[in-house]
DNA sequence: ATCGTTGCAAATGTTTTGCATGTCA
DNA sequence: TGACATGCAAAACATTTGCAACGAT
């Protein structure tokens, strides 16, 4: 556990929404925490990878990153307009998932699913479109 | 309707999977189509603007394009070791991701589905490591 | 002394833009 | 001719990597 990787994830408590690695750091330094985007950047990776963090890749192809609700398996359904996003569990598909993987040879598989549409507050709010 | 967003349909027409801009490009001059990277970059940005092609941005951070409503929708199991791509019918994950998207108020969802793994001949052919 | 962490600078890879040229009505 | 499409080269952008310096055990 390194000390980026604790300032990172300090950032990332108070917010809920989704940051880019870049809104991360510019927040670190707002702080004072004196850590580089380099660091930011091995941070959150390590923090990926030990599902303590989800990413999620906004249309503008920047990933942004966001602390997990559980450090379980699952999935995202993502609004595409004001990028509001929901945890799902899902294990009917992870079973299916390992069987058509076996049933096909493979193995050491991986999956990503990921869903988006427009949610309920977007559908009535008519007329918004993405700005950004 | 340039000879650029010709040709990039064109591609898109034989291809039911998602491409990248540079992918399309390789087709198009292996066709002998000549046609320029930035063209095909100008031509899927008005293609998708005009809602005839949809995009869809990997893990990777690149976008991917494939023609709209060519929906034969399937999933492909992707061996990460030789590429080898066995494609997928999912009919109880469509009709899950179909409910869950609609019991939390989503419309106009699609989603993606990815699964990579080391296939049964590369699991074989011992000694194979992922190199990348 | 050693090993992992750090951060600058430089490299990478994708996508966009400036600009001069080509094309077609 | 005039408006627009093209493509090269260079820029812009997010991200990764090389490497030398640093800090803690």
């Amino acid at each position: 556990v390194t000390r980026a990787e604790r300032a990172v994830l300090a950032v990332l408590a108070d917010e809920r929404g989704f940051l880019s690695a870049q809104q991360i750091h510019s927040l670190l330094l707002a702080r004072g925490d004196r850590v580089g985007l380099t660091s930011v950047y091995r941070a959150v990776q390590s923090l990926v990878a030990a599902r303590v963090v989800d990413v999620h890749r906004t249309s503008g192809g920047e990933a942004t990153y966001r602390r997990c609700g559980s450090e379980s398996h699952h999935h995202h359904l993502v609004c595409r307009l004001c990028g509001r996003t929901v945890e799902i569990a899902a294990p009917g598909v992870e079973r299916w998932v390992t069987s058509v993987t076996r049933d096909h040879g493979f193995r050491s598989a991986t999956h990503t699913l990921e869903i988006t549409g427009v949610c309920d507050r977007c559908t009535s709010a008519d007329g918004n479109e993405i700005s950004a």
